[in-house]
DNA sequence: CAAACAGTTGAACAACCATTCAACCGTAAA
DNA sequence: TTTACGGTTGAATGGTTGTTCAACTGTTTG
């Protein structure tokens, strides 16, 4: 029998016991969508790139610049990121002449990353 | 002048105002170290797939035959993406016969999780 | 008005990553 | 000891993604 065929049937003999309480644990994950959401969260978080960025306009708002000069990467670079850190509303900006400024969002974030950083350091 | 020879010197006007100021934002940035492993914390949260085996075993310990079912992909697939979370030390497994069982690895990543979903919901 | 600056954008390229497929290992049952 | 099962693994593939490069917009200054 090819792996295959196996593995369009994943059900072992220890599932059929459980049928219920399985019925019970898929009741329990969040409907689809709130998955994708959520990944995508994640997502945009898991680039060192986007996280230096976060770090620096974390104390005061940034112009592009400051910011490219802070996380060692050309304007464009950053100018990238920060685009996919708006779409995903964890910052926003505000235009002053030349300059664009950009901050924090929210403390919502700050406090998920707050959180990150203790599980890493234990 | 090119554009590249511009992105060598992110340096601009409002940037020279601030040089102080600035200095203490980098010295606010924690270690270079430390970003990498935050954003590849992130990078394992930021997969639909992971994300639903996550939920999958919030309530119970299940087999990756069971895991497999709930999330909807053979079992190669859900063994692939495990032994990523088993790396990222999210996951602990128990093995009993021909089954292994997989758990949530402690409570910090539920909480991280949750927050998110708490974020994303408002 | 022209030139320089701050920032954005799209295309291209390279690196990365998730799934598939096939083969494999260890355990349990026949 | 075969045979089937649960799970793992490596290679291959297709899709995604971050950075670079060049061109462009809008603003300010000379």
């Amino acid at each position: 029998m090819k792996d295959t065929e196996r593995n369009e049937l994943p059900v072992c003999e220890a599932h059929e016991l459980h049928r219920d309480r399985i019925e019970a644990d898929r009741e329990n994950m969040p409907p689809e969508v709130e998955l994708y959401e959520l990944s995508d969260f994640f997502k945009v978080l898991g680039d060192s790139t986007r996280m230096k960025i976060l770090f620096a306009i974390d104390r005061e708002p940034l112009c592009v610049c400051d910011i490219a000069e802070l996380v060692g990467m050309t304007k464009s670079a950053v100018s990238h990121q920060l685009k996919i850190l708006r779409q995903a509303s964890l910052v926003t900006y505000r235009k002053s002449g030349k300059n664009v400024f950009y901050e924090l969002a929210d403390d919502h974030v700050r406090d998920i990353i707050e959180r990150a950083l203790e599980h890493i350091r234990e």
